[in-house]
DNA sequence: ATTTTGAATGAAACTAAATTTCATTTAGAT
DNA sequence: ATCTAAATGAAATTTAGTTTCATTCAAAAT
C-alpha cells in the first residue's frame, strides 16, 4: 500500500507494517470500529499486538486521521476522517451504523456563541431507534 | 422525602433508604453525573454500596426516570429525566456541562424515516469547546 | 550495502469502570 | 408480629483500556 506510506510520510511518521495495516482496514471497513474490533479483524492478515492497535488509533487522532466516537454502549471507536463530516444512525436492535451526510447542525455552532459565549469546536449528534430491517410493525 | 415514595410507588418498586438517597442527589445535583461519583456523593449522607447505585441507576433507567448519557470520556452517566429534553455544551476546558433547552433537532427524526426509512426513537447531540470562562482568546 | 539509533512493537502486568455472586438484610404484604 | 420475596453490599470477576519494559525494526548516517 503506497498511499497509506505517502499518508504517514505526510504527518511524519514512520511507515511500519502495523500502521499500514490498520490505515488500511479504517478505509476498508468504513465505518466506527472499536480497538479491539480492529485487532481481531488484523489479527489473520499480519503479525499485530493489541496495544499497537490501541496506539496507533491514538495517534492517528492526534493527527486527524481518524475520529473518535462513543456511542451509548460506552465503547470507544474510531473512523476515517476521510469519511467526511457527518452523524449516525444507530440500529437498537441490530446495532448497524448507518451513515447521514447531510448536516444541518453546523450552523447552529456559530448561533451558540452568540446566545451563550460557548465556543463551539466541534459537535456529535447521534440518532437511536430501529433501521428498515428490524422496524416491524413499530411506528 | 414523600416525593420519592410517591415515585417509586408510581413505578411499582419498593422504596429503599437507598433509592431515595439516589432519586434525591439526582434531582439536587441536575447534572449528568456517574455511578461513581454518585457513590462518592452518597457516601456520607447514608448507608450505600457501591453496587447498589449501579443496580438502581440501571432500574431507574429502566423506569425512565434517569436518561444514560456518555460524553466523549466514555463514562456512563446519567440525569433525571425531569430536566426534560435538551443538549449539553461540554467545556474541554474545565469539564464544566452546561445545558441548552431549545432543540431543533427533534424535527429532524421526522424527516429521517422519510429519507432512510430508519425509525428514530432518540437523539444525542453534545457541543463541545470552550466555556466563557476558558476561552481567553480564542475566536 | 552496512551500521547505528531512537522510535515502534508486543507480551504481560496493571488499572478502573462496571457486573456478577451470594450471604445477609429489609420493605411491605399477610 | 411474622413471613417472604426483593434489595443490599462486600468481595470476586469481567472487560476495556493503559503502562512497562525488553526486543525489534525503519530509516538516517556512514
Amino acid at each position: 500500500m503506497d498511499r497509506a506510506n505517502e499518508l504517514l510520510r505526510g504527518i511524519g511518521e514512520k511507515c511500519t507494517e502495523q500502521r499500514k495495516l490498520i490505515l488500511k482496514a479504517l478505509l476498508e471497513l468504513a465505518r466506527p470500529v472499536s480497538a479491539d474490533e480492529l485487532y481481531m479483524y488484523l489479527s489473520g492478515k499480519g503479525r499485530i499486538g493489541r496495544t499497537t492497535v490501541y496506539r496507533t488509533l491514538e495517534l492517528f487522532e492526534q493527527k486527524k486521521l481518524v475520529k473518535r466516537i462513543i456511542f451509548k454502549d460506552g465503547i470507544i471507536r474510531y473512523e476515517s476522517t476521510h469519511l467526511g463530516h457527518h452523524h449516525h444512525l444507530i440500529c437498537l436492535s441490530c446495532g448497524k451504523v448507518f451513515s447521514i451526510k447531510k448536516c444541518a447542525i453546523s450552523s447552529l455552532d456559530g448561533f451558540i456563541i452568540e446566545d451563550t459565549d460557548f465556543l463551539v469546536t466541534e459537535h456529535f449528534l447521534e440518532f437511536y431507534g430501529f433501521c428498515e430491517k428490524c422496524r416491524g410493525d413499530r411506528v
